[in-house]
DNA sequence: AATGAATGAGGATTCATTCAT
DNA sequence: GATGAATGAATCCTCATTCAT
């Protein structure tokens, strides 16, 4: 059984998360993974394999979206349902949303699991929009458009956190999706 | 005259633009601005001191937004305002754009910098609203987060593209925002 | 019964025809020869002792001369005799052949082959000149010292083949030995 | 004016010939040359760079024939300036001409050099054949054959010397050539 | 201001070899 | 005998930065 492996990938993801993939010696990891430099080679013949190695085997679902099914919902909690699930993202920050959302241009695989991401995201959404958005249902165009459009602003919302280490309001995105959302004129 | 600075501005934009901060070499940029290295170095002592003049020297104010005031504008022609501000954000990718979306982190000025695309970007969201939504006016939060939503979706479809090469298809979030600024039920 | 040994040596014995020794990882021995790593070196402690074993285990006799004894030759088919000589060495290439050439200074059994191969082909060239050279028969000396001389040329146009892949021409060589050989005015 | 290129150029050319191309650290160039690691790579971006530069800037050409012109010359002189010019070449033994020998593959200028040096060698032994031959002198065809036959084997001998450490006879290729050149019956 | 040689601290990667099982 | 994880020294090369002129 080679611990050592878990490790390395433990350490990597903690490091490429941390610093991004090409601010992270290969040196470092192994010190944090405390085994010897070789030994990642060993296992991840090039650097990068290792980081493809992260998006392929430590990608996780999403959680289960925040919300009480049965209760009857009223408009106000979509906006913070949406919220709740937003803030639930930029506080969790998983390392490997990290490393996707700075270093997603470095390999294919990473790339595909941004889009595996947005699409776990736009999921979570659209449940939200269906658990907690009152009767009448909006149709289906509707809810996928309201959905993908909160989705982006969370991408945008974690890379400004990301980029700044300030986190980004999307109360007044959850407005205007709900609002979106709300029956209209004729 | 010193036309060698601006040449290394210049060249130092197009690279840092193109393979990212860390990834250009100060010799490559030498080498386009057809300086000897040691010019890069006498103008500006560190790597990352060009690239803050770039931040501060470069930035340059968004082009008015393409709406023919005066005319009577219709519900559908906001959204297509819309696109056509997100198509031409997308088509242009000002270097320094790139720039920012990518290497924000690497100073301080460039989070400022970027602060000021994203205000930007909203002023001239906010008066395509102006421009294009037919009356009633929204009430002045309903216009802000409208325009925020759309900046936030603007900003993910920049770095989507500068991520995976592909555009992004903000058409569902320009649905989403003209839906949001309609006039509702009581 | 250990096919393992054997097809590690066959696996060194191609790679390090093709690349040479240093630039053969045993690593990659090991791949070809479908055996884990560690046995190579169960079989062999040093890189270096597989080389060894190949010169001890892998030489073999060179074919005997391509001439067909008891027929009448004329002086014509001395040189067309060595020459195909050359070819069918230069051709055949035996991967023994090409690392003894390469790497003949890396151990002493490695040179000791490369006088052994060194004799052969002299041998060969010995007695095609005493199955084509017409009468009268060479003193001892003369007949050495032509079979020495092609020899030294085939070994030069081996390794010239190696160095830029292409041929050397030997036909001024058999001609020049060829005439060495004829019988001259007192 | 920079000595340091030229000291790199010297160490390389010295430990290439002594250890070989691949057996050469680049920093134990640059510790013989006394310089720093970093301005070898500075000089010369890739380690075969250097060895390309050796090649092409270290050529010299081959010493003029040891022969005294206008001496009338017997036959026995012929073997004896054969031999010498081989002798001369043994002990020399160019840095840059064990370079070729041993490292010609590496790059298409040296496999070039390689060519240039038989050449050289080639009309060295020409040059010999013209001045020590009695007459009538050989057809031109018969000399180039010559020529080609002892400067096959003088490459053969200095790559057998860097083999196996021991010169090689080539007193035997120098009397065959001799033969070979001495006058028929028709 | 201008120049390019000089410097040296990394950093990724290779690889023979060891060793516990 | 067989296995593959483990080890760490060695090596090429990169690059920001300094500095003498």
């Amino acid at each position: 059984m080679s611990g050592s492996r878990e490790r390395i990938l433990d350490a990597g993801e903690q490091l490429f998360a941390e610093l991004g993939f090409d601010a992270t010696p290969t040196a470092r990891i192994a010190e944090l993974a405390q085994v010897p430099k070789g030994l990642v080679f060993h296992y991840f013949p090039r650097k990068l394999d290792l980081l493809a190695a992260l998006a392929v085997e430590r990608h996780s679902d999403l959680p289960a979206p925040p919300v009480r099914p049965g209760r009857r919902a009223r408009r106000v909690e979509l906006t913070s349902a949406l919220l709740s699930l937003a803030e639930h993202l930029q506080d969790t920050q998983a390392p490997l949303h990290r490393i996707l959302l700075h270093d997603g241009h470095q390999h294919p695989v990473l790339a595909a699991g941004l889009d595996r991401l947005h699409e776990q995201v736009t999921a979570v959404v659209r449940a939200i929009i269906d658990h907690t958005l009152p009767p009448p249902p909006p149709d289906d165009d509707t809810r996928e458009a309201a959905a993908i459009t909160f989705t982006a602003a969370v991408f945008h919302a974690l890379r400004h956190r990301q980029l700044t280490g300030i986190g980004y309001d999307l109360r007044p995105v959850a407005a205007t999706v709900a609002a979106g959302l709300a029956p209209r004129h004729g």
